[in-house]
DNA sequence: TTGTAGGCGTTATCAC
DNA sequence: GTGATAACGCCTACAA
C-alpha cells in the first residue's frame, strides 16, 4: 500500500495526495472535496507512510542514537534511558539503542553504524561518570557525552552530574546539624586523596566536602579507599574508622551502598544512627528509602541527565557553546540518618 | 559522498563498486585490480554506504523495535533490553526503542510509529510479569510479547520467566531443609487466596509452592496479602504473622524487597534469621547478597528473557509454534537464609 | 568482466 | 488547483 495506491483510487495524482497528507492543502489550495476524497482512500486502504522513504528524500530520520557503556549493570542507570527516551518523544523522535560492553573497538563501530543510518546525532552515555577521551568516530557528526567528561579539550558538548555541589551539599548537612569533629569519609582515602581510578563522583564530591568543611574551620577526621563501593566494603571500612583514635561521630558514605555496610557495621557496633552517628550518602538507590533510618543521601539525577542530553543534542545547532559542560543539579533527598549534635549522645 | 562518487573516482560503473563492496567480487569475477581501485576509493573518500537507501531498496531495516510500558522504573528490568540488545547485535540488528509508560494510546501510536520505519518485527515488552489484551496495532506484523501474557488466545508468541517452577523450587529448598510446619507466604493471601491484580508472579509461584507442599502433604499455614510488594509492606505483614497461632518457622517472600522488610521485622522480635526462621525469596535483586544473612532467592532471569525474545522473533518464520508460549527458567541463587530444620532453635 | 537502466516510496519543482 | 517528472542513494536484472 502506497501513495501511489492511494492517489489511484482517489483519482488524483500522488502530488496531490502528498499534499494533503503533509497538511499543506489550504497552502496548495486543494479543494475540500478532493481532500475527503483523499483521506477516505486513506481510511478505506489502511494507508500508512513507508518513512524510511521519506526519510532517503528529506535527508532527516527523526532517529537519535544512544550508545552507552553498559545499560543494564548499573541498577538505575536506566533512568538515563528514560529521561532521554521522553525527551526524545517531546521531539518526536525515537531513539536507536546500542552497547559497547567497554570495548573501544566495538564502540567505534556502533557509532559509526549509527552514522550510516543516518541519525541526526549520537548521545555517547556511561552508566557512572568518569573521564574518558572522545571516540575519533563520535566526531563525524553531532553528538553529545553523557555522564562522560572528556578528559581533553574538545568540541563535543558533555552533561553529568554536579557532583562538586553534591559533596558541597552533603557536608553543609552535618555542618548545620552541628557537626564539626569525627566527620570520616568511607570510599575514598583523605591524606593522601585515593580515589577509585576514573571516578569523577569521588574526586568531585571529595572536593566539594572539603572545599565546605575547611571553609567552616575543620575538616575531615579521615578517610578510607574503597576500590569497589559495596556494601561489603562499607561493613569493613567502617569497622574500620570504629577503630581510629578520634571518635566517629558522621560518616559520609559515597554511595548508597557503601551506607548498607555501614549500617550494619554501625548496628554491630550498637552504634544507633543519627543518635550516635550521622550518615549521609550519594546516589539515593531505593535501598536508602528501604533503610532503618531512612538514608538521607544526595541523589544522582538520572532522568534529567538523560533528559538534557537529548535537549542539549537537538538545540546544537543553536545556543549552546561547542564543548559546553552541563552540570546537572544533584538534589538532596532529606531522611533521619543525621541528628543534630546537641542531641547526638555524648555531645 | 555516495556510491556513484566512489565509482566515479575508481573510475568504474557503480554497479561494479557496489559488487566489490558487498563481498561478491568472486561471483562477479571482477578483477583484483579493480578492486583494489574501488577500495583505495573508498579509503581516501571515507565513504560509508547510507543504510536509509539501501533498506528502501532491500526493504529491510535491519531493526527491530522494543517497546515497553516502562524501561527504567524497575531497577534490573534494565537486564531485559541488554538481553534483548545483545541477541539483536549477534543477529546484526539494531533496536528502536520506545516507552508507552502504561497509556494503551500511545502504544498503539508507537507501534505503528516503528511500523512505519519498517522494523522487521516488535518486542512488546513489560516490566514485570502481567496478562494483558494483545493490542490490535501488534497484529499488523511480526511481534513478540515479552513479560506478558497473553489474556486470550492469539498468535503472538510470549515469552515469560517460568513463574510457576519457580514456585515449585522455592517450595523444594523448604521442605528438603526439613520444613513442614509453619510455612507462611509474605505478598499474597491464602485460603482466601488474594493476589496483587494482574501478577502473574503472584498467582503462577503460589500454585507452584502449594503444588509441591500438599504433595509433600503438608500446606501454607499462612499468607498475608499485599498490594504492592514492598519492604515496609513486607514488615507489617511479617509481624502479623509473627503473632499468628501457628509459629512462624519459614517464610516465602514473594519478592527480595518484601523480604528486606520481613528481615527487619524477624529482627525486631529477636529472632535469628536460617537459626529461628527460614526465608526464601524471588526475583534475586542485588540487595539480596547485600543482606545478612544473604538471601536465598529464586532469580528473575531478565538478560535471558531478553534474548529470547528477539530469538523468538527473529526465527518467527521458522520452527516455532504461532501463539507459542515460551518459559524461561528462574535459577535459584542458594545463599544462607535457609536452615535445616534440625539444626533450627526449638525444632 | 563491466555497464546501463529501472525502481524502492517519498517529496518537491515546475509547468499547465 | 492539479499533475508530470525528477531526484534521494542504493541494488540488481539484463545487456553488452
Amino acid at each position: 500500500m502506497t501513495l501511489a495506491d492511494v492517489a489511484r483510487r482517489a483519482g488524483v495524482s500522488q502530488t496531490t495526495a502528498s499534499f494533503v497528507l503533509s497538511g499543506r492543502r489550504e497552502e496548495m489550495r486543494i479543494s475540500s472535496q478532493v481532500e475527503a476524497r483523499i483521506l477516505r482512500a486513506v481510511q478505506e486502504t489502511g494507508y500508512r507512510p513507508n518513512v524510511v522513504s521519506r526519510s532517503l528524500r528529506t535527508g532527516s530520520t527523526h532517529t537519535i542514537g544512544f550508545v552507552s557503556d553498559t545499560v543494564a549493570t548499573t541498577p538505575f542507570a536506566g533512568h538515563l534511558i528514560w529521561g532521554a527516551l521522553d525527551a526524545a518523544r517531546d521531539h518526536d523522535r525515537l531513539l536507536l539503542i546500542a552497547e559497547t560492553e567497554g570495548d573501544p573497538a566495538l564502540e567505534t563501530q556502533l557509532i559509526e553504524t549509527m552514522r550510516d543510518r543516518q541519525v541526526e546525532g549520537i548521545v555517547l552515555a556511561s552508566m557512572y561518570t568518569r573521564w574518558a577521551n572522545v571516540p575519533r568516530a563520535l566526531l563525524g557528526g553531532p553528538s553529545v557525552l553523557l555522564n562522560v567528561l572528556p578528559s581533553k579539550e574538545t568540541l563535543v558538548a558533555s552533561v553529568i552530574p554536579d557532583e562538586a555541589e553534591a559533596g558541597r551539599a552533603a557536608a553543609r548537612l552535618l555542618l548545620e546539624a552541628g557537626h564539626r569533629e569525627g566527620i570520616y569519609a568511607v570510599g575514598v582515602g583523605v591524606d593522601p586523596v585515593r580515589t577509585p581510578k576514573g571516578s569523577v563522583a569521588a574526586s568531585e564530591r571529595l572536593l566539594g566536602i572539603e572545599d565546605v568543611l575547611s571553609s567552616a574551620g575543620t575538616g575531615l577526621a579521615g578517610g578510607v579507599f574503597l576500590d569497589d563501593w559495596q556494601p561489603l566494603g562499607g561493613y569493613d571500612a567502617t569497622k574500620q574508622i570504629l577503630a581510629r583514635e578520634v571518635p566517629a561521630r558522621a560518616l559520609i558514605c559515597f554511595n548508597d551502598r557503601v551506607s548498607f555496610g555501614a549500617y550494619q557495621a554501625l548496628e554491630d557496633a550498637g552504634l544507633k544512627i543519627a543518635h550516635d552517628v550521622s550518615v549521609v550518602s550519594f546516589d539515593d538507590e531505593p535501598v536508602a528509602s528501604w533503610l532503618r533510618p531512612g538514608l538521607t543521601s544526595v541523589a544522582l539525577p538520572h532522568y534529567e541527565l538523560g533528559r538534557k542530553a537529548i535537549e542539549v543534542l537537538l538545540s546544537l545547532d543553536g545556543a549552546s557553546r561547542p564543548g559546553a559542560v552541563h552540570r546537572v543539579e544533584m538534589p538532596v533527598r532529606v531522611r533521619e540518618s543525621v541528628g543534630r549534635v546537641e542531641l547526638l549522645a555524648g555531645a
